[in-house]
DNA sequence: GTTAAATATGATATTGATAATCATTATCTA
DNA sequence: TAGATAATGATTATCAATATCATATTTAAC
């Protein structure tokens, strides 16, 4: 199923509508590779369509992550990032303090570790939001040599 | 060490000033036992005295932080949320998706396998968010009996 | 203790992200 | 194709957090 197939039915379900701006900005959304906050996605969609309203994209943005295609990164400054989920495997971030390089991983041990605590304490697992926060080697390097 | 006195050595080193309203702030912080938001910090803080400005509370809880008495709780909602930090171990958080229960822990596989993490790619570990979201047994119960 | 330099305060205005409102327009179903 | 319904985009509102700035405190030097 395509990316726009998963919100057609994801809209359909509940008797919303399928339109032209929503389409403009879950394809400009789908060709930003990476963490992307609203303001950029907006311009992204302006260049496809400039008519497309500010409104329109943090609505669209949230109706996507609803349906399962964006998921929301937390934050590192004031403003919400949004990824790929559709197709995307699940991954944490390692991010460094200094410059803001994003490392994706994931790690199988933490991934069975946290399951555990979800049984030790009798929750229902959700999903969850982990972010390790380091200097990166360059960074390193550089602070090293002062 | 007091709280107090690490805030004092704080500023000191850094030519800044202890004041009665951070001081204030301080003992309305240490009374409040969980995640607090800077709206609720204000509002302790002025049942100390009255006078506090909401401005000298978003400055000294940020002082806090700086100097290792407070620590930032990843934001469930829009506000920022701080805890304390100075002689409590670190750990982080189990929160229910419905209800917003919040069960503390701190488990050490996933610790160990968050340094592995942090060896593999070169980084130099400077602290991790990490939050996870589920239905608490109360509110799956709750949801099973529809 | 008095004083002067420096910093802090609190009232207020401002920002920046997001949400709500609403008159108009587009979509979908029958 | 028409009519019911939902979506749009301009605008306004909200809310946390910051910036501004005149006044007040603190501190260190006399
Ligand atoms: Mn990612
Ligand atoms: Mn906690
Ligand atoms: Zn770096
Ligand atoms: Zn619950």
């Amino acid at each position: 199923m395509s990316e726009r197939e998963v919100l057609e039915v994801y809209l359909r379900e509940r008797g919303q509508k399928m339109t032209s701006p929503r389409e403009t900005v879950l394809d400009a959304f789908l060709k930003l590779e990476r963490h992307v906050t609203a303001e950029e996605l907006l311009a992204a969609a302006r260049r496809i369509d400039p008519g497309i309203g500010q409104a329109t994209v943090f609505r669209t943005i949230k109706l996507l992550a609803e349906a399962g295609l964006a998921r929301e990164a937390c934050p590192d400054d004031g403003a919400r990032r949004f990824e790929h989920a559709y197709r995307h495997e699940h991954h944490d971030h390692l991010v460094c303090v200094e410059c803001g390089a994003v490392v994706e991983f994931k790690d199988e041990a933490i991934e069975r570790a946290q399951q555990a605590v979800y049984r030790r304490h009798g929750y229902a697992p959700s999903g969850h939001r982990m972010e390790l926060l380091g200097l990166c080697p360059d960074c390193a390097k550089a602070s090293k040599r002062k």
